[in-house]
DNA sequence: ACCTATTGACTACATCTGTAGTCTATCTTG
DNA sequence: CAAGATAGACTACAGATGTAGTCAATAGGT
């Protein structure tokens, strides 16, 4: 929560999300669109991970297994709150309005909002 | 929409959106906080919104009156579609969800949602 | 007319980001 | 055991960002 993470350190992140613990090597093997950056590159984001206390590293040998300690949803809860107070005073509706005005929301999206919507009252009534 | 605008930038939009057309040392005044920047820094970001054709300025005098060109509903559909696709592929609901795990929808919120999931549906079925 | 405040242009500079290179130790393979 | 691959630590460096200073021209007040 306290640093941010810049979008080459997320597509990091992705990685160990998906699966972890993983040696440096093969975070970069793992990445969207591997051999694009070199492991070299893959390494500064870790160590740089490390600093900002998103990742934790455990000693294998001479090499370090990385791990996540921020989770991918309380990073999403974050930037998403953020845009939302940014963008829209915390709210989450104008949210949903600019992507269906920018581009379009399919037939699913509004079903799976539609349901969404029908949870979060439900829970609501219940408080 | 080609090139990003930064967190200092965006206060600068603010207050253009808010109202304009307006002389850099009426941006600065009536900027989120005022005071806190200078109006060399204002100056300097202005500028650069201008380089990234964010903003147009016009020739008053000796000095210039700046206005938007990138309007804050381009902006706010852009960051929010880009933020969809990092975070949930573009899905809308995952975004709702988010804000809701986070911190919470107000009742509020939540009757927002709902009338405009039904414009939506609403629009759907017209098409 | 003169001093001062203000303007845009340009420069400065520390920090952050993206990307990768160097250095030294160590593991692996022949 | 020797040669090369590989690991982490540290260094490099250009571009973006946040913040502001310098400079030369000029508008405005007295």
């Amino acid at each position: 929560m306290p640093k941010p993470i810049s979008r080459a350190e997320f597509d990091v992140m992705e990685a160990l999300w998906r699966e972890s613990p993983l040696a440096a090597a093969d975070v970069a093997d793992a990445m969207p669109d591997s051999g694009s950056r070199s492991v070299k590159t893959v390494k500064t984001l870790l160590s740089r991970l490390v600093d900002k206390g998103a990742v934790a590293h455990d000693v294998d040998g001479r090499r370090y297994l990385y791990s996540p300690i921020l989770s991918r949803d309380e990073y999403a809860q974050t930037v998403t709150s953020q845009l939302a107070d940014q963008l829209s005073d915390g709210r989450a509706a104008p949210l949903v309005a600019h992507l269906a005005t920018g581009r379009g929301l399919s037939e699913e999206d509004i079903a799976e909002l539609e349901i969404l919507i029908a949870d979060l009252k439900r829970i609501e009534a219940k408080k």
